[in-house]
DNA sequence: ATAATTATAGACGGCAGCGTACAATTCGCT
DNA sequence: AGCGAATTGTACGCTGCCGTCTATAATTAT
């Protein structure tokens, strides 16, 4: 429906991507309309004919950020099926190829001083805490020992592409099957 | 020296503290000088006699946050006596007991956007990086297997308080002797 | 008590951003 | 070509914030 048309016209969807980009690039205080709309090359009124007002848009991006980001993942049928063992490494290479965690930093910093952005990034970690909690429960782990690895994975892997963004990608990938052999030894 | 005095003035110190809660509350674009002024009640007059501008206040918030949330701590000779599994837990105890990561999130959201911010931040993963893997060689951990354990262990501190903010004190306290004792296992 | 220092109040000009109004243009279809 | 619907340009008023200025009050040193 929404796609670009011709040169000159702006669909919600690049408005969206646009803005997925200024909120990684400058978190959610640097999305705004006129901004926005001085990088689509393009008068704001556009703008407010695809969204109410700029709260609008962020509902919208947190929806995308949410279905694109996690749901899209976690109800992936390949990563239900098979050995446990198997589908964590599949994950982890996942996470590393598609840059999974690319937004979270600015997602979840929005979310200390804003209701709405919480309430998504809660589900969030929610739906991928509890889609690794069974696999490792899968594994064999129980009680705190499967609270503990949980934990440490799902947090490590939020945080590992903000934190240490100077790695390259061999020594990355060296290091991720290091890991997964850390997190799936007894 | 600079001491709140009486009612009604304000010390540098304040506006300082003021800054810093706005800055985890709602990231650097809360940090506004007006802001603070109203917070702190009081007008933004005052607020530029201690420091030259908002740029100036920014800059004293990172040296503050490096040295009183870093530095002090790796060069606590405390922490470097010992043996490297005790030295690891009484970190691991501290970060808890002090949440020593809980400005990370909004400096690294704040780091994206600006230079001045990203020196310091990265200065800060650095330190905080070469302390924690020093003890892992100490415990005799080398190469990729090292670096793996120090990404992780320093990665998913810097998150820990952020992502899961929910967490009961008691539990946390169990979660962390797990993963202390899965840190130092070979 | 007086002088010097330290901090505050209050008012100003300027800029950036939000949302609105309305006219103008372009598109999709016939 | 022409009609209605979809999208944009331009202009406006309003608000919040920065940094400056000047007069004034409170604190400290002498």
């Amino acid at each position: 429906m929404t796609k670009a048309r011709r040169r000159g016209r702006v669909s919600k969807a690049e408005w969206l991507a646009a803005a997925l980009d200024e909120l990684e690039r400058g978190g959610i205080d640097a999305v705004r309309v006129e901004r926005l709309a001085k990088i689509l090359k393009v008068a704001k009124s556009g703008f407010y004919w695809h969204f109410q007002d700029r709260r609008d848009l962020q509902r919208e991006l947190l929806g995308y950020w949410l279905h694109e980001y996690t749901e899209v993942v976690s109800s992936n049928p390949q990563l239900l099926l098979g050995e446990p063992k198997a589908r964590l490494e599949k994950i982890m290479k996942m996470i590393q190829d598609h840059d999974l965690a690319r937004y979270d930093l600015a997602f979840r910093a929005w979310a200390k001083h804003d209701e709405m952005a919480r309430e998504i990034v809660q589900r969030v970690t929610k739906v991928r805490f509890d889609f690794i909690r069974q696999i490792f429960s899968e594994m064999g782990f129980e009680g705190d020992e499967l609270d503990m690895r949980t934990h440490l994975f799902v947090g490590y892997h939020i945080g590992e592409s903000a934190i240490f963004p100077d790695m390259s990608p061999r020594k990355r990938t060296r290091l991720r099957k290091r890991r997964w052999a850390f997190f799936t030894t007894p």
